[in-house]
DNA sequence: ATTTGGCACTCGACCGAGTTAAGTGCCAAT
DNA sequence: ATTGGCACTTAACTCGGTCGAGTGCCAAAT
């Protein structure tokens, strides 16, 4: 029972100072929530609230301001799921009409969830090794010059240029094409490495060594470049901020800009929500954000992941309402294909 | 001569502004410069370059602040070819070493020129519609489903779904191919329209419907998404300035997001490093920010631009420096082909 | 006819003291 | 257990005064 008025009173503090961004004190708290209580005894669960961690003072004479932990358990156990306004709602339902390619699809996503959230959106593309192929094209530039070109179940096209020790007319290429083809068509990226482990020995000597160019590329573009890609949008939302958190804004840009930092930020491609807050996330930089993130891609088989990142005094149930409704539009689309 | 000294003086002003950004007074200007006169003179003289626009107070009691125009004068006919130091001149003689394909060489130099001129970097990707069709590729993916890949001499490569409305076998594919890459391999993007033209006519009627949907994709990947592309780097930067300027630090993030606007600056593509400065450029966001740009892409033909953006107070020598010899090196790097 | 030193003046930046207001903790009363 | 009252703390704001960098102008020097 009085824990249930505990976390009623952190829900109230966390939500006025996210509204407001400033400590928030008992007195304005009972004014302007009807929690049937007086500042005094408010004061005195605010003093325990302290004592747990969960909330904590700037300055002796200050409101109080929920900590890390305070979020921590604002997010799993007071927020209630925010539904999207309308104008919202309309916005997801529709952004991606009309999307011509991935690089659309990604550039669109990132772009709606800056705008909606109102912070910073990170979009990883559909991770190449989770992927399967769809089609290997072999194109002759000159006799000496091929380009390869790999296309992705998921949209994702990736192309590359090898020279050939040996000149290859039209008809090997086209026996290299099909060969490839016929082997590697829906096989899932990090397994063709295995796929085509043999694969040259199938070839005369004289061939082998053209072959076996093209298969090293393949293979750098199924593995050495599966490195993830991923696109960042809505930086300027960070510069909206009160001048209070910006202090610190030169390393968040720097962060951002960093896609290693990115992804390890995004985390492992898995289903559902997340949300990382302060501190519980490693990178130094960025100790004064939080991030939320969800996978999106085919059911059961998330291929990449989605998020945004803001302070962590942020309006957590709206971004994570908006985070997982555009991973679910975004899956579906993809699903469906173009 | 007396106008010649003048501009020494507004040399020293700019020079020990862009170092100090601190407005500079008549007294530390003869003291670290050694330009033989008193500050008396120096006084007389600035209140004559005032006259002229070239400088002004922030208010009565302070130093002297170059303006836009005094900016102007220094560039046009001040500033001295800043020659790079030895690691800057490494970094860019070797930064494209080992790049795989146009993405890489575009992301590449982005980060490199800001790393270098510690700005905010804008690379362009070359134009779709001043490249040439190396080739066209059609790729049977279901018998109602194509997709078309479109490859430029640039090494851009596009790609698109067409959904079909009737079966298409094999053979009608190649046929198709084989004969859109008669047509138009080595053509201009821009002249592709025109290309095909009759190319429709030349089909049976039964193809017709088909063969219509294949030509409308490729004249809108030609022209409709010949929308440049654009890229930056560096945002961080911004935040490393001084905090004089970053007052109006929103507004410049936001112009930077837009691709349209950075596509304005970049402005018409041509040969030679430009620069612009302030309020010479009409976007409000920037007016406190300079530009610096330069075409890049094979001799007598600039396929693209590239750039940084900056505060007006910047190190207008040594960023034109870079921007040009990063230009020039990209642009013999795409002459030789990856 | 320039250049220069001297001087009065302006004005933002900085400093310290005093005041204000928000907020707390504690205690006695309900 | 809750509440009103009260003493205490402290950042934020205000105000006056001082300081210093810088200017413009003028009369003297070159």
């Amino acid at each position: 029972m009085i824990a249930d008025r505990r976390l009623e009173i952190l829900r109230a503090i966390v939500d006025d100072y996210v509204a407001t961004n400033e400590p928030v004190g008992s007195k304005v708290l009972a004014a302007r929530h009807s929690l049937g209580i007086s500042p005094a005894t408010i004061r005195n669960e605010m003093a325990l609230l302290e004592e747990e961690g969960l909330i904590s003072q700037p300055h002796t004479s200050a409101g109080r301001i929920p900590t890390d932990l305070g979020y921590r358990v604002f997010v799993d156990r007071i927020s209630t799921v925010k539904p999207l306004s309308a104008p919202e709602r309309r916005a997801i339902d529709h952004f991606l009409e009309g999307a011509v390619d991935l690089d659309d699809v990604v550039n669109r996503t990132v772009r709606l969830l800056a705008q909606v959230t109102k912070q910073v959106a990170i979009v990883q593309y559909p991770s190449l090794s989770k992927s399967a192929v769809r089609h290997i094209e072999i194109l002759p530039l000159t006799p000496m010059r091929l380009m390869i070109v790999l296309i992705t179940d998921t949209g994702r096209v990736e192309q590359r240029i090898v020279e050939l020790a040996n000149q290859m007319n039209e008809a090997n290429v086209a026996k290299l094409r099909s060969q490839l083809n016929q082997l590697c068509a829906g096989e899932k990226l990090n397994l063709i490495p295995n796929t085509l482990k043999s694969f040259t020995e199938k070839f005369e000597p004289a061939e082998r060594t053209n072959v076996t160019s093209v298969v090293n590329v393949i293979l750098e573009m199924a593995i050495e470049r599966s490195e993830e890609k991923v696109i960042v949008s809505g930086t300027a939302n960070l510069a909206r901020i009160p001048s209070d958190f910006p202090s610190s804004f030169h390393p968040i840009l720097e962060a951002l800009e960093e896609q290693v930092v990115l992804l390890h930020l995004l985390g492992e491609t898995a289903d559902g929500t997340k949300v990382k807050i302060g501190h519980e996330q490693d990178n130094a930089n960025l100790q004064s954000t939080s991030i939320v993130t969800s996978g999106y891609g085919p059911e059961g088989e998330r291929v990449a992941n989605l998020g945004i990142i803001g302070p962590t005094r942020m309006d957590y149930s709206g971004s994570m309402s908006a985070v997982s409704a555009v991973a679910r539009y975004v899956s579906r689309f993809l699903e469906e294909g173009f």
